[in-house]
DNA sequence: ATTAGGG
DNA sequence: CCCTAAT
């Protein structure tokens, strides 16, 4: 209607071609503001999350809530990781890459077993550089070397080699800023405390909590972390990237070749502040390369490995237990070999927080066997102090956790708004369909990109109706929302683990787009897609000229074929008309462009059709 | 950085 | 969507 409207409006001499361009000026520089910090600090809430239940979980405060705590802590404790980077283990310091490097394979980590590790790092000295509250403490990384060695046909030999000998073998000492906390006040840190019925449940709120009521702190929480930019790890990228199986397939080789980030680069090479979440990933995997810093860490995608459990002195009905360590799937880590103790620690620190920004959630074993019923109390399932808990197991497991969730949701507005959710639907049906999509649905917490996806064209859709101004399609506030929300987006759902540094998240096109993109490409054609990008497209970071671009190509094709052999969300034939005249028109067009002016083709009344462009 | 096309 | 080549 909008559009019959327009395209009736302009039959007069309309000079396509004309549409002026806009200045180069005009382009649009999205940046993106998040960091590998904001990574890995979730992560690290992740982690501090983790200790905080388990704290909580000795203590048997339940009215605490761990969440809270750590929510708290986060709001400061990065004002004074920006100081002195203390060699304490810290991720602030910058790594020397150089020439050789040596690949290591991490494949568990380790929660401190007794006080050993709190002592090597003094709780107030720990605070006091990392702004952590009373829990402070190191991760030890209790490496799987045995593991890294046992795949080190991957690498060229110099798993591990020198660097893994600056501290002992078994441990490479990776110490965590402060991310798993155990509580040094405690005796035996790593324990857990669980009860029946109680404990899981708990865990339960707690994660139900943090989603409802610290996302916002959170979120502010995440903004502070891109003040850290100087700490900014390029490695995060480069191991996300790694994750994909795609490209994890290279790493044999590119390892071997000690050139792991020449694939790499290609394939972000030019893709800056596109894309969210992914685009900060992948320039910084760029601006590596060249800084030509050369470690990098991969993961093997699987990796689930159990973490091993002991069973402690039990009080009374609860079970008590200690989990001395989780697997996580393999790392591969590969750094100079005349890179320090540092670099290495941050590179690993790196290639956990990517392996846990990526979303984790603990998998319960018993027997070997996985518990998936969380709503089963420990007894049902076969836990309990009677029984010998060397047959409990823990997994970390790539996807996202129910505490992760809340953790990345960083906008406390559009992912949360319920308003934004029951409007879109109640507004515009046709939308629903594109919530679909099972690559990007992998979980409920998904919820978070739909909406981020859906509201703004909802609301774009309203806005477009009444006017028939182009720019209404894409309404800045709304998509703004969009932008912003789908920069977390990835974080919160992109759980497939190989999938996660791989392609961009595939984000099929809603009607509301193809609408906007045909309106566009009739007024300024199909050679001019930075243009059509701006007009249309400009708020929607994920979209790229060449998305556009290709969308068209696809439309094209599309209208071009049966109804019968179209797949996905059905486009409105009305729009595939359109696509297939303003294609007619437009290659016609170019064709006797140099002749003369407008030409007349039979296919269309290019004068009223495409005349929409007029506008504006 | 864009555009055009092939994959 | 990705990747390359050519502008």
């Amino acid at each position: 209607m909008v559009f019959k409207r327009k395209l009736d409006c302009l039959s007069v001499g309309f000079d396509f071609p004309n549409v002026p361009r806009a200045p180069r000026s005009c382009r649009r520089k999205v940046l993106n503001k998040r960091t590998d910090d904001a990574d890995q600090i979730c992560a690290i809430d992740l982690l501090a999350l983790a200790g905080k239940l388990l704290q909580e979980s000795e203590s048997s405060s339940a009215s605490s809530n761990a969440f809270e705590e750590i929510k708290q802590e986060q709001e400061d404790k990065y004002k004074p990781f920006k100081c002195e980077s203390s060699d304490k283990g810290n991720s602030v310091s910058r790594p020397a890459y150089e020439n050789t490097s040596e690949k290591c394979v991490v494949n568990s980590f380790s929660f401190p077993d007794n006080d050993d590790i709190l002592e090597r790092t003094p709780m107030s000295d720990n605070k006091k550089i990392h702004g952590l509250t009373p829990v402070g403490c190191d991760v030890n990384v209790n490496t799987g070397f045995q593991q890294g060695v046992a795949t080190g046909g991957l690498g060229d030999g110099g798993l591990i080699t020198d660097t893994c000998n600056v501290e002992d073998a078994t441990s490479l000492g990776v110490q965590f800023p402060k991310s798993v906390c155990v509580d040094g006040d405690l005796k035996s840190p790593s324990y857990m405390d669980m009860t029946p019925n109680d404990s899981f449940a708990r865990h339960g709120n707690h994660t139900n909590l943090g989603r409802r009521d610290d996302d916002e702190k959170l979120y502010s929480y995440h903004k502070l972390s891109n003040k850290f930019k100087p700490y900014r790890s390029p490695t995060i990228r480069r191991i996300r990237k790694s994750l994909s199986s795609k490209y994890w397939k290279q790493v044999p080789k590119d390892i071997g070749h000690s050139r792991a980030d020449v694939g790499v680069k290609a394939l972000y090479r030019k893709r800056k502040s596109c894309y969210g979440y992914n685009a900060w990933q992948r320039e910084t995997i760029y601006k590596r390369r060249k800084s030509s810093e050369r470690s990098s860490v991969v993961t093997s995608d699987g990796g689930l490995s159990s973490g091993s459990v002991s069973k402690l002195p039990e009080k009374g009905d609860a079970v008590k237990l200690s989990i001395k360590s989780f697997r996580i799937p393999e790392l591969f880590i590969e750094v100079p070999q005349t890179a320090t103790v540092g670099s290495l620690k941050r590179t690993v620190m790196e290639a956990v927080s990517v392996l846990l920004s990526g979303g984790i959630r603990v998998g319960v074993l018993v027997q070997g066997k996985k518990v998936r019923d969380d709503r089963k109390t420990l007894s049902q399932s076969g836990i309990s102090c009677e029984e010998n808990l060397s047959n409990l197991g823990f997994t970390l497991e790539p996807g996202p956790s129910k505490v992760h969730v809340p953790l990345c949701c960083e906008d406390p507005v559009v992912p949360t708004n319920p308003a934004n959710s029951s409007e879109r639907s109640a507004a515009s049906p046709m939308l629903e369909s594109e919530i679909p999509h099972a690559d990007d649905v992998i979980n409920p917490g998904n919820i978070v990109d739909n909406n981020l996806e859906l509201v703004p064209y909802q609301s774009d859709m309203s806005v477009d109706e009444p006017s028939s101004d182009s720019r209404a399609l894409v309404p800045l506030p709304a998509l703004a929302l969009e932008v912003k929300a789908l920069d977390i987006a990835p974080l919160n759902q992109k759980p497939k683990r190989t999938e996660l540094a791989q392609r961009r998240t595939r984000r099929p096109f809603s009607v509301t787009e193809v609408e906007a993109l045909v309106h566009a490409v009739e007024e300024l054609g199909t050679g001019r897609w930075r243009d059509v990008k701006l007009r249309a497209f400009e708020n929607a970071d994920h979209r790229t000229y060449v998305d556009l671009k290709d969308k068209w190509k696809t439309l094209v094709h599309t209208a071009s074929i049966s109804p019968q052999q179209r797949r996905g969300e059905p486009v409105p034939q009305e729009l595939l008309d359109r696509v297939l005249r303003a294609y007619g028109y437009w290659s016609q067009r170019q064709g006797k462009h140099q002749a003369r002016g407008a030409p007349k083709d039979p296919d269309m009344k290019r004068g009223e059709a495409l005349g929409s462009g007029v506008s504006v």
